[in-house]
DNA sequence: CTTGAAAAGAACTGCCT
DNA sequence: AGGCAGTTCTTTTCAAG
């Protein structure tokens, strides 16, 4: 486990939200050269923390209106292997994310649909479908706003 | 909205896994020249289908280990506006994503920790004085898997 | 759509403070 | 660790078929 300085946040802050601007324009931001900036950002993907890139699409436009987080509990476990589930899940095409959790269900998906019609299709047809599942909740997105997270101690901290 | 055919989709594909592979690399892959495949990402960018570039951080490198899916179910719905809910809840540094849901909770919250003690703190002091708090129910991440989700139509079909 | 080439900019390197 | 100056590479853009 690595720590980071300030500098190090900073810049990890700015590509968070942009991850096209170059080590050229970040130093430029936070008041360092090109080639310290380039230096830190190397540093942190040689360290695991900046693990890649990712584009950003806008599944409205694609027209794919719908999304639903849904919670599943297993009907059997034990019986039906987690890994069964899992893959099972994982190939669905309007399955975008499986999360292994604990607490009141065992798995969560990020299901997408073009609307709601296609949604009960996709449950029906394919969720309901799988190997071991048992109870299903459902929750249709209205909006989500992301933000950075926290990126090292000390984020409340005043200066004296 | 645009529709995409079968070459944007595996434009997007393949960008959708490693963001940072050039419009000469994804051409060479998908079988076209470097000038063709750079005029389609921009079209793509200027249809709003595209709409950014993300890093992706190792959250456990930087020493939070623990992420919470938090269901929360408001109390006082009406009395207190869901501006001051979302507004209060994105303001807290350990809080990832606020999503706006319909159904059994109001809104979902990813929460990351530095581990459960660091959850707990973060639950009572930032989470149960939200405004207008009623139930919350969590859900600790084990495992997650990340898909490419839908593109388009015809994600089955199978050529003659 | 392609190839080919030029211009711009970003990534990378050594050396020095 | 940071800055400067330089080289190399890629991206971006334009021409022409």
């Amino acid at each position: 486990m690595i720590d980071l300085d300030d500098t190090d946040r900073a810049l990890l802050r700015a590509l968070a939200q942009d991850a096209t601007l170059s080590a050229g324009e970040l130093g430029r931001r936070i008041g360092l050269s090109q080639p310290a900036a380039w230096r830190r950002i190397r540093r942190m993907e040689e360290a695991g923390i900046l693990t890649g890139r990712r584009i950003e699409v806008d599944r409205q436009a694609l027209g794919f209106g719908v999304t639903v987080f849904l919670g599943v509990r297993l009907a059997t476990k034990g019986r039906v292997s987690l890994e069964d589930f899992e893959r099972a899940a994982t190939a669905i095409p309007e399955v975008q994310v499986v999360q292994h959790v604990l607490g009141l269900f065992d798995y969560r998906l990020r299901v997408v649909a073009r609307d709601l019609a296609d949604f009960e299709r996709v449950l029906r047809r394919r969720i309901m479908t799988l190997p071991g599942v048992g109870n299903v909740e459902a929750n249709v997105l209205l909006t989500e706003e992301r933000r950075p997270g926290p990126l090292g101690m000390a984020e409340t901290v005043v200066k004296p």
